[in-house]
DNA sequence: TTTATATATTTGTTTAAACGGATTTAATAA
DNA sequence: TTATTAAATCCGTTTAAACAAATATATAAA
């Protein structure tokens, strides 16, 4: 109960709805949201604390990048809501510009991809950071 | 988007959950709902005024008795997320005792029952009130 | 009219979030 | 080692809610 009430607290907020929202197509890291959604970075960073403190998210590391995602072994009620949010949403200005933010990002290269550029035009070294 | 960010908050606090899943079943007043949630009066009417204000439910006077139910005209959206949260609430302990509670209520009469069979024990006046 | 009842609203207090900007931490490059 | 970058956390302030208890309002009964 306490739980079903955090989750849709954690829904409550525009900001928390949108990272949902396209984390329902992949994985992304703060800065990829911080692009997206145009917002400073400690304002990602602090909902996507949130976002897993409420049983949302999980992340994992890849170097210096946070990549977060939907959990995995999520609330089968939490899932259910956030597919028919996203079956719903579609066709909302706000997500579907968001949506295609995104596509165009993946198109031009993520920030992992444009800091291993970056490098590789400064230095010898190799594409990937990856322990 | 600020309307939706707004209706995931309505859903956000556990007497409110209770009282939506609740309205799915029927309509229902102030009194029935202090009764089977076994809250006091302010705190119902309090949520019940928040719900109202989120788009959620409407209401209407019956005599002294105000009836809320899910509004009509409600969101696309909004009803399909209550629709499949009654759907994959009903096993849930909290929920489905508020549900048990209100099928006896109803068997042993509501609130507007229970006065109108009090008035009619202590005068002559007729059964219903209703102006 | 006065009285009783159902509900709404106010009051005063407490707690949780939200925010931008600054700082800290962790990883890696130089 | 130092420098850089991504991300987390802290700081100080502001706003929204929650609550119980008290009071106000509306309706209908006596």
């Amino acid at each position: 109960m306490e739980q079903l009430a955090q989750f849709f607290k954690a829904l409550s907020d525009g900001t928390r709805l949108r990272i949902v929202l396209l984390l329902t197509q992949e994985e992304l890291c703060v800065c990829d949201l911080m692009e997206i959604l145009g917002e400073p970075q400690s304002k990602i960073s602090r909902h996507l604390a949130y976002l897993k403190h409420s049983g949302i998210t999980e992340n994992k590391r890849i170097g210096v990048w946070m990549y977060y995602r939907l959990k995995d072994s999520q609330n089968g009620i939490f899932k259910a809501q956030i597919n028919l949010l996203k079956k719903n949403l579609s066709i909302h200005p706000i997500f579907k510009r968001d949506a295609e933010k995104l596509q165009h990002l993946k198109r031009k290269g993520r920030c992992k991809a444009m800091m291993a550029f970056k490098f590789t035009h400064h230095s010898q070294n190799r594409i990937s950071r990856s322990k």
